[in-house]
DNA sequence: TATTATTTTTAGTTTTGCCTAAATTTTTAG
DNA sequence: CTAAAAATTTAGGCAAAACTAAAAATAATA
């Protein structure tokens, strides 16, 4: 696979996790920072290659071997997010672009070794899962912090939005993963809470609390 | 500079530590197994980019800018090697192909955070030296094996042909760098040597001798 | 349902890096 | 010094991955 090719079936992966019925043309496009027109050419190409299945006008969704090539491409990136963070002292917004480059370096063994030397972890440094060489996925029941009851402690697991304004809040406010976190109210007006993080209490927006997964 | 322009830029490099006049288009397409009429176009370009000064039919050499990317693509590749031996576990005939690849990772912090996380390493697993971030090289007296005095104590430094056959051979003998070698005879029919390798004693063709480097 | 509006695809170009074949320049040898 | 050999460059093309503009299909709405 080019990279080219693997940077589509990435974003193929992406997106049909949140619509599994088939992917769209455009919102590949957008995803990519490219026109319907390429893709379109690219989706004829993955389908000749059997990682998709694709019929004009009915949107795209990945085959076995797709998926599992996804979820390789996915597993190099967030293994080099954690040697990133961990070994070479990135912070959590440096790391997306470095690791975008990174995913495509080719060899099995490496992400393999990579892998052993990191300590086999389950999850990278924005909390998301790390498949393993089998391609199996961790779950954990997060929900957002929007979604909590109220008074019920719970910890910090991941973020919705990896942005580096949104981490760069985050840090600032000295929440990270692990932290633990209890909303004591809601204003029902604009559905801001009043929180209660490690030892501090602070006033958190519903934009914010909508990217912050708990558990 | 794309991967293409930098692997022309890194065997222009090291083709003119040997021939420092002016490199030829063949040896050029040689190295990276393309065609002369390929390499005119792509000289060409690096010369429009101002990397290399070329002449029709002249050869080429590296302009400072040129040369200093060189080093700092030749600082990557060996970087890389070491945290491949050091950290992953390779042994030092796999690593060469990974680190072509991972030579071309873009971000300057990246490669020096490397640098800090390995202790700032001078040379390679295979004694190549690794210029530092400003692109200063450590020289060292360095001699072929094949050059020594009789009877004289030698320390292995590093190696000329980096084939993994070479390499695994030398595993094989149980030769490597920092071993101690000592020439007791030489055969003048063939130029066979009969060495002290730590405390064995070894018999090595010419072949052998002319590409391990000592001091 | 008809007709816009939107989405997607097709057709035709561009750029990069490579190719082959032919022409040109330089080098080597008689 | 000239002719043959070797090296290099030019000319013309190809494939990948992008683009624009136009056509076709699907979806939305009056």
């Amino acid at each position: 696979m080019t990279i080219s090719e693997e940077n589509y079936i990435k974003v193929i992966y992406h997106l049909s996790l949140v619509s599994p019925k088939g992917v769209n043309t455009n919102a590949i496009a957008g995803m990519l920072d490219t026109k319907a027109s390429s893709v379109t050419d690219m989706l004829k190409k993955l389908s000749e290659k059997e990682l998709v299945s694709y019929q004009k006008y009915q949107g795209v969704t990945l085959t076995d071997k797709g998926f599992y090539s996804a979820k390789m491409i996915v597993r190099k990136h967030r293994l080099w997010e954690v040697f990133l963070v961990d070994k070479l002292n990135f912070s959590w917004d440096e790391v997306h672009e470095i690791a975008e480059e990174l995913e495509h370096i080719k060899s099995e063994n490496l992400i393999n070794k990579l892998d052993a030397f990191l300590d086999f972890p389950s999850f990278d440094p924005h909390g998301d899962p790390i498949p393993n060489a089998d391609g199996e996925i961790k779950k954990i029941n997060k929900l957002l912090l929007s979604e909590t009851e109220l008074n019920k402690e719970y910890q910090c697991v991941g973020v919705k939005d990896s942005s580096s304004e949104f981490l760069q809040y985050l840090d600032k406010q000295k929440i990270a993963l692990g932290s633990k976190i209890t909303v004591k109210e809601k204003e029902s007006f604009d559905d801001t809470l009043l929180v209660q993080i490690d030892s501090r209490q602070l006033t958190i927006s519903n934009k914010i609390a909508n990217n912050l997964y708990v558990k």
